[in-house]
RNA sequence: GGAGAGGUGGCAGAGUGGCUGAAUGUACCGGUUUCGAAAACCGGCGUGGGGCAACCCACCGAGGGUUCGAAUCCCUCCCUCUCCGCCA
């Protein structure tokens, strides 16, 4: 949600952000939203004179005489309909404001460059080379399945397609990117989280899921609640409706959960293998900080690294993208996404993907701080990024690892996760 | 699942129909004192909206209702705690 001042002082600001994120329809709720509050704004001051006046009379109406006391009473009957009507109407039109609000999207920042898709996300960096095979390279579910460590038949039999089972070697290594993620970050001050996994609707709202991402998103209807798809929706909503003080910020922590997602309008796409998958697993960074842009914006270059320096440490190469407008999410004012090469792709595809916000979630999620010198209460900031989303990236880890004879090379930095092995596998005929 | 208790300002905690937007404590900000600090003392201090201002309006978990008037009474929901039952 946006400041409702920034809509009214710059709303050419806020429709243009909409467009360069390909929202036309969410422009168009600048407008709405403008009127409505017009409206609103030429009925309060009616309503404050009439809540006022109604105010003082029930007040004196103790102290009056019985007789004089009929006279008011038929005023203040009066008083309370016309009230009620005005009212009904003021209810009204904050709900539907809250509505077009809540439907406005972050303005994009400067830096975000302009594009339709994610065509035209702008390379920032690439770091790393990609390996030329000296033999025929397997993709990692040919791999996986020889080995044993795969079985997507068994799994889309008892639970649809999409869904996977991880065995012996495979699973291992599939838990040890987790863990060498936790432990990275922890190291570098975030604390660690192990957060719900099921949430009711504001949570979702606060985070910007929805409106818009229901249909991404499992429901457990009897229940209310919903599945979630990243740990960032739990974690972000961890301070929510809470008046944090300046010196217990910033507020890092790294959540390792379990994440679902629907990926309905995906049929046909990414169909085979560990790519795109209903449930994964996903160690996530969360900052909430102060209300200070350059320090969001230091916040974001730093997560982004703790993400470089794994992929680093796995031995993985990877570029960093500027995401364009189109491909920008409602509620993110910026993000860049780490696409790691996957040889059976031939491709440098997305395996990390940083946002920052500002204070677009926290304002929806009313995350407050009183700054040290006591002033007024600000809305703070907050942003998030991918440590790592696994079995995805074990696709780039199998792959870019492989030995001739089928086996994987693990590199050192998780070889103490997997009992000090450097290879994984048996040679396959 | 059954029975009961409760949700009030950053925090703690009074307040059961009429100047109560809310005592008190604590935290915080400013000052006095001090070489400096602590303590003590004095003053200020909820959030949001409107107004140049005096000041006005809304908000006591959420939403309805009763009443001239609701933090206070009634209903629904959410949450927390205690006891019993069940259970990984």
């Amino acid at each position: 949600m946006l400041d409702l001042k920034l809509l009214r002082e710059n709303p050419d600001a806020v429709r243009a952000g909409a467009m360069k994120k390909r929202l036309p329809d969410r422009a168009a709720a600048v407008d709405r939203a403008l009127q409505i509050d017009g409206e609103l704004r030429l009925l309060n001051p009616k309503l404050d004179v009439l809540r006022n006046e109604q105010k003082n009379a029930s007040r004196d109406i103790g102290k009056l005489a019985p007789a004089e006391r009929e006279a008011v009473l038929g005023k203040q009957k009066e008083r309370k309909a016309e009230l009620a009507g005005l009212e009904e109407r003021e209810k009204q039109l904050r709900a539907d404001l809250d509505q077009q609000l809540s439907l406005i999207p972050n303005v994009p920042d400067a830096d975000v460059p302009e594009g339709k898709d994610d065509t035209e996300n702008v390379e920032v960096r690439r770091v790393g080379t990609v390996r030329t095979f000296e033999f025929k390279p397997r993709a990692h579910f040919e791999i996986g399945e020889a080995q044993g460590w795969l079985d997507f038949e068994r799994a889309s039999k008892m639970a649809g397609s999409r869904n996977y089972f991880l065995f012996g070697d495979l699973a291992l290594l599939h838990d040890a990117v987790l863990r060498y993620a936790v432990e990275l970050l922890v190291g570098r001050g975030f604390t660690a989280v192990d957060p719900p996994l099921m949430v009711r609707d504001p949570a979702m709202f606060g985070t910007g899921f929805f409106p818009g991402g229901e249909e991404q998103t499992y429901r457990a209807e009897k229940d209310g609640l919903n599945l979630i798809g990243t740990s960032e929706v739990p974690v972000t909503s961890l301070h929510s409706g809470e008046m944090l003080a300046e010196g217990d910020l910033p507020k890092k922590y790294v959540a390792r959960s379990a994440c679902f997602r629907r990926e309905a309008g995906t049929y046909g796409k990414d169909t085979r293998g560990l790519y795109r998958v209903h449930q994964f697993h996903k160690v996530e960074q969360v900052i909430v900080d102060v209300a200070d842009k350059a320090r969001s914006i230091e916040h974001h270059h730093a997560i982004v690294k703790n993400a470089e320096d794994m992929l680093t440490a796995f031995e993985l190469p990877y570029r960093v993208v500027a995401v364009c407008g189109g491909d920008l999410g409602v509620p993110q004012a910026m993000k860049y996404d780490i696409e790691t090469w996957m040889p059976s792709r031939n491709a440098y595809s997305e395996t990390h993907s940083a946002s920052r916000f500002y204070d677009y979630q926290a304002r929806r999620l009313d995350i407050r701080y009183r700054p040290k010198d006591g002033g007024k209460p600000l809305v703070c900031h907050t942003l998030n990024n991918t440590v790592v989303a696994s079995p995805r990236i074990l696709i780039p880890l199998l792959e870019n690892h492989q030995q001739a004879d089928g086996t994987v090379r693990i590199p050192p930095a998780l070889q103490p996760y997997l009992g000090g092995r450097a290879v994984i596998g048996k040679p396959l005929g």
